[in-house]
DNA sequence: TTTATTCCCATTGACGCCCATATAATCCCA
DNA sequence: TGGGATTATATGGGCGTCAATGGGAATAAA
């Protein structure tokens, strides 16, 4: 599987790196393996995280769009400029970057939460009341959830 | 094409000198390893930059213009004659021409910010500024983000 | 000569590479 | 099918390498 699904809880160790779990490595592509893309989420406080083949699609639209025009320079202020690109070692491990556990409030260890095309990396506590809000949402929008597969099955063909 | 991303802050030495980050660095091509554009940003008191490449293709677009066009010589006279071709040593280093630090208000340190197919250069208090503000323009920009944040399955083929 | 720029060498701290261990999951064979 | 053996994953730590920085000496420019 491609996407970034489930979650995991792994430690930081003294060197301040922590194991990208196993399953997040099969969904990264074989030409870029061992590089992830990490950045401050623009809608919480947790660090976000992505293929280097996602970012370059976005760097496509980003730099498509009108080349004067002042939206376009925030977009690669923000984008360009915040993504931080990491390495993996032999061992699937990283390196987060002090801003980013700063941001997000994480010390000795962290979550990962798959979001599909992306996944993020929330402080464990933070992860557990994000995981139960956002159950608890979609619960109570039962309906707009069954529109969402209904159209999703369209969409897959 | 290799792009310019995240950001760093490096010092200036006694000799003016300031080292041209190692990312960065990858991003310029084998044949011009050590050589960087530098001019003064049209809408910041910023420094921009970028690989001679990006010059070269900008120059092909500039001559394809209507040769006896006001736009043609005001393009051509503006870039050509404001740029600064710059050297850099054999560790990566290069000096920042007196003009330039003082046009973005540097001193001692100075900010690398990526923008993709360029880089700016800013005095770093400066530079945490302008980040925070194309966040923030960035964020209330809901729709827009989205538009580039979603996958478009035209893209993938 | 005087000044500016590049080369070369040195230092320091961070990071990557490598090897090691523990625990859990899976396999394999009698 | 039981249970040891093999494999995979998360985690720890030593050590060499590289990037950023500093400064002397050589070279070029003025």
């Amino acid at each position: 599987m491609e996407l970034f699904v489930s979650h995991f809880v792994n430690k930081i160790d003294k060197k301040g790196r922590i194991s990208f779990p196993s399953l997040f490595r099969n969904a990264l592509s074989k030409a870029n393996k061992n590089e992830i893309i990490l950045y401050k989420s623009l809608k919480h406080n947790s660090v976000e995280g992505c293929s280097v083949q996602r970012i370059n699609e976005i760097a496509k639209r980003i730099n498509s769009l009108d080349f004067f025009s002042e939206d376009q320079e925030d977009f690669s202020t923000s984008i360009f400029s915040e993504i931080i690109p990491t390495n993996l070692d032999k061992e699937g491990r990283f390196l987060i970057p002090e801003s980013l556990k700063n941001y997000a409030g994480i010390s000795s260890e962290a979550t990962f939460i798959g979001q599909g095309f992306y996944f993020q990396i929330w402080e464990p506590n933070a992860a557990i009341i994000k995981q139960k809000e956002s159950r608890k949402r979609l619960v109570k929008e039962k309906k707009s959830l069954s529109a969402i597969l209904i159209e999703k099955k369209i969409d897959e063909k």
